[in-house]
Formats: C-alpha cells, sequence, structure tokens
DNA sequence: ATCAACAGTTCCGAATTTCTGAACTACGGA
DNA sequence: TCCGTAGTTCAGAAATTCGGAACTGTTGAT
C-alpha cells in the first residue's frame, strides 16, 4: 500500500480544512477522533442516521488526512487517527476551536493535550 | 424588485459558513466587504490575477449571500453588499475573525511575525 | 414613451468532482 | 498455507461547478 500523505504543518492551507470540515459527516467524524474515541475507520461507520458506506469512510479520512486534520497509522491490521489539533491551533489560533464550537458539538478543549 | 434571499440569523448554519470561505476567491471578496467599504459586485470583477467572469461572480456573491455571510440590497442600478459580522459574531463567537486571521497567515501572505 | 447603456441574474452545456459497490491489498492468526 | 478483518482503489453514475450567452431590471437621455 502507497504510505499515507500527511501534510507539513507550514503546508496546511486553511481552504482544505475549512472545505474538510463544511460536511457534517466528516465532522462528525473528527469530533469523535478530537474526543479520543473511535480512532479506528469502521468504529465510525454508524455515526449519524445512516451507515456510511466503507469506502465513503476511507474518502473521508483521507480528506481529513489531506486537509492536514488528522494524523492515520497503521497498526497492524487497522488504522489509529488522532486529531492535529494541538499543531493546528498553533498554526491557526483559535481556529479549530471555533469551528467545532460553531457545530455545536466541542466536547472538550482542543488545545488540550 | 424582486428581494433576495438571506437566512435568518439563526438559520445560518456553520457548513454552509465553511463551504462558502472554503474557496479563496470567496474569502478574497468577503475580506474586501469586511474591511468595510460597501461593494459592488463588478467591482471585485479584477481580484487576484485573473478577471472573474461576471456570471461566476454573481455566483459568488449568491452562496456568500444565503450561506448568511453577506447581506445584498439594489441600489439603483448596482448591488450594495455588506458583511453581517456583527451577528455573526454573535451566533459563533470567534469564528469569522479566526478564519481570516488563518487566511492572513498562508505562506506569501503578510506575516505579524 | 422609447431607446441605449449598464449591473447583475439566469440558463444550459461542458468539465470537474463526489459517491459508492465491487474488486483488491495488507496484515494477523491458526 | 488459507481465512477473516481493516481499509484502499477502481470505475461508472450522479451531482456539482464553471462560464459564455441571453436575459432582466434600472437609470438617464432624447
Amino acid at each position: 500500500m502507497r504510505p499515507l500523505f500527511h501534510p507539513a504543518i507550514e503546508d496546511i492551507r486553511p481552504e482544505a480544512i475549512l472545505y474538510a470540515l463544511s460536511d457534517p459527516e466528516r465532522v462528525a467524524i473528527f469530533t469523535q477522533l478530537v474526543a479520543g474515541c473511535g480512532v479506528t475507520c469502521s468504529a465510525l461507520a454508524y455515526l449519524g442516521e445512516r451507515i456510511i458506506p466503507k469506502s465513503s469512510l476511507s474518502n473521508h479520512f483521507k480528506v481529513l488526512r489531506e486537509s492536514g486534520l488528522i494524523r492515520s497509522e497503521r497498526q497492524g491490521v487497522e488504522m489509529r487517527n488522532q486529531s492535529r489539533c494541538a499543531e493546528l491551533d498553533e498554526r491557526f489560533p483559535g481556529l479549530i476551536g471555533a469551528i467545532l464550537t460553531a457545530y455545536g458539538q466541542r466536547p472538550g478543549q482542543p488545545k488540550a493535550d
């Protein structure tokens, strides 16, 4: 499998972040990661009112990863995902927090780590 | 004149805001409006390095308007546009500011450090 | 009233992007 | 080895975006 691409912190573009988080399904996924639970891909298939097909889920993770919002690494047969909140909050102060607050889904302080 | 649709402040959805501001051309337009001047549509056709076709420009304004970011009203033969920042900042505290700050920190943009 | 000029919108076809089922790859365990 | 599970990639259909041309609505001039 191709190595997964993660942008360096300085290469992260605001438009990619906003685009990634303009989809409520991706926001729900990201929110779970920020909260620290459900870190694998398949664990999140039942978010919301529908079952997200796994190819769509995989694509959501790719968008989140390539926008710089999350970091993914393979661990055995599954993929561990974690948010890059701490880095992001240094680069774009207050941005992630304000977005999650706006969605009304912020479960904790993204800066905390 | 047929009134243009503007969402009530309580109907504004974060995903619409993020989607609207995930396009750098729209961000450039919005930034001009935030800067204060009630700006017309055609006055912004030369933002950035290309001439934006007027149908595209019209669509950008429509997206901004229907997401709740701006208010537009016809004044004579032209359209005056203004940002809804004050309302928005009450509904989604810090969101617009954090987004504009994030765009202001892109590489290539003036940096405050 | 009629016409022309202008600001912006709408229409619609082409190009691009998104979605998702099916096929596939990668890893671990027996 | 073969099997099951986790996730990715492929490919075609569906949806969205882009932008030129035609159109609408307003003002000012004749």
